[in-house]
DNA sequence: GATGAATGAGCCTTCATTCAT
DNA sequence: GATGAATGAAGGCTCATTCAT
């Protein structure tokens, strides 16, 4: 039929080819995570996509340009699911900031393969400028949001803190547990990491935020079970 | 004078080799932190120690032992320098708190260029296990201490916290302030980070911390100049 | 013509990849011949091969790869060339034995060239087992069907000598003069070599073989010479 | 006690260089048969040796003049086993041509160590002329005496053979036959390679030789293993 | 448009050799 | 006399990239 044939047709010039780059990307993330950036070369990439060698080239330009996009791609992701986060309607300054630490400890973002990911390219950022440029553009963004959302509660609550400092608190603290996940996954536990940051945010804004309860310890490691992990 | 001589004769055969091969670490963390893990090489290495190629593989077998031997050489130096912090007599627990976040801020331990080769092993660590293994074992011992110290605390000022959560978001904030260091250095201030730091221990902690006043804005990029910073 | 050009054509890719293979083979059979085993680099033989230093690891994966599948060659070469040989039709028995010791000193099989090649190989043996092995696949097809030959010579002039003794003595025999054209040039003679050999046949089976004559001496430089020798 | 010293004593300087120097040989032997030539390192003769790694450079200038000195003292312990085989008193020239037989197959020159180090020294004659005129020169002189002890045979016996052939044919089915130690040791078996030769001489000279009997089968193999091989 | 043969640069490592001790 | 730290050269191999098909 004509129509399935003019919708199918468009797919195949422009969007193969997307796709084809999205494939690479995803590629570079898994080589990333598995074998680390030192040792991630353009012919594990196009084995893992299952694409020939030159490829890449002809995508891509540089073996620099696609570790490049995969950064951006890996920043426009965060930056998309956390503003979805706090994009519900009816959402309180508060309730964001709550939105916001679930988002960060999601499976979707929050897997030791994201994380090792991110940490590659943090690890390699001093020595290239790009990347720095990449990373800080897209933190801004979060973090000039999160001081609004604790300038707004403090704001309300009347608190005494500086919103720009509970704010770099709680960002550097998911940092760290991020770091966690990394470096020590057996003790990682999602929901614990949680409330590591709602402890924080309770202690600063008691009227804003309830202090979490302890974990029912049995109930944790199968709570993360659940939530599936990584691979 | 002849003792002099004598005292400075013994540097012969053990002590020699021992020093270049410091020399060689020194010159790894630098090239590290200049070049990235991915792009350093022996030849960058040699170069900065100012001996030939060779004696790399002389003293260190291989390129990994070396690697290896520098992440050690940073753990301990670490390990060494907290320790001495929190053993000042007469310190109470928070007080050692306190000295942990001065230390963890020091331009001796904290400053862009060996923060730079921190995470550039972290980045690394996924895919290489003993990098993992060499980090875990240090910040275990690190975070059992400052578990004891938080207990102390709360033990004390009979807090409802929990004291290993107390210590983990302390633990991360850190980690997660030194990512700032190396992301946004321009943005970074060594006594703001550590006031963000107390904020979070005096708002857990009211009866044992002092809520810091907010910064002299003026006066505190002179105090980061006058810190010397790295190079 | 067009049809020369579309016979021409053909050459694209599987085939020309097998020439650069053994052109690759070629020049490393000159480079053991010309500088010896130890001495052999994938250097050299890429000069000689005139192509680029990686192309050799492109088409052989290593070093070894590349000195295994020589040496396969070799053994290849000389099977193919003494079965020739001896299939041609209306040959007895011993006439066979005859066109062996008659290929054994073909110029195309034994110069010194090929001969450096075999006995560098053979000097490797020991401590390499992939080479004893193919060494020994191919030895075995060829002492199988000399004692075949000589058990059929045997049986047939009701000679008391053991076949196999007979066949190893000759087997041996054309080893031991292909080493001396080896180790001792100069005083080396093609029909020398095949003299010495009926000597041994003509003495063993008086009935199947004549006892050769002396050779004149004055002919038999020219002989060599106009056999043009190797390079 | 004063005579011991003075005995004791010499050995001191020149011998015990003398000894060292022995060492080095023996470790370059095993060290030529066990991993080849190419691969054959100062470092691991030293480790052979039990000496450091630069006294090799100190008692021979350099590695050539280790490898040339080993082919040497091979050479020579070759030349006096054999002539010391023939020396015994009352031996015909026939007796003498059997004693080179079993001399040749004698354990003490014929195993596999020592064939092999013949070997890779031969494989690398032809890049390497000093090898092959330490060679020649060796074998010129065992060539000429079995040119002579044939015509003593053929002289006495009025054989129609040429001496010089025969002589050839029973020197180079020897070389062959250690080749076939080299590279089938499961199936070479000493007794066997003497009949070989034995059956060749008396094939040439019946008056002089007698044909040796078939080899008891079952007998054989523990004969070989009461020649106690090599190791 | 995509493949795969081919290249050149560079890396880690080994080795024979030297020199101060 | 003998050791071991140190060197320079070179070797095998990998990698990102190009080009003809």
């Amino acid at each position: 039929m004509p129509q399935r044939a003019a919708t199918a047709q468009p797919l195949k010039r422009a969007e193969k080819k997307e796709v084809t780059r999205q494939q690479l990307i995803a590629a570079t993330v898994d080589s990333i995570a598995a074998s680390g950036f030192a040792e991630t070369t353009l012919h594990k990439v196009s084995a893992r996509a299952n694409v020939s060698r030159s490829l890449v080239n002809f995508h891509f330009e540089s073996k620099e340009q696609l570790l490049v996009a995969t950064l951006r791609h890996l920043t426009e992701e965060y930056r998309t699911f956390w503003m979805k986060a706090i994009s519900r309607p009816g959402l309180s300054a508060a309730g964001k900031l709550n939105a916001i630490v679930d988002a960060d400890f999601h499976p979707q973002v929050c897997n030791r393969k994201k994380i090792a990911v991110w940490y590659a390219f943090w690890g390699e950022s001093k020595s290239r400028p790009t990347y720095m440029e990449v990373c800080a553009r897209a933190d801004s963004e979060f973090a000039r949001t999160m001081e609004e959302l604790t300038a707004a509660v403090v704001g309300d609550g009347g608190y005494a803190v500086s919103p720009a400092v509970a704010a770099k608190g709680l960002r550097c603290m998911i940092d760290g547990l991020w770091l966690e996940l990394l470096l020590a996954p057996a003790t990682f536990e999602r929901e614990a990491a949680k409330r590591t940051c709602r402890t924080y945010l309770a202690s600063l804004f008691p009227r804003h935020f309830d202090m979490p309860a302890a974990a029912a310890p049995a109930a944790v490691p199968e709570a993360q079970a659940a939530a599936g992990g990584e691979r």
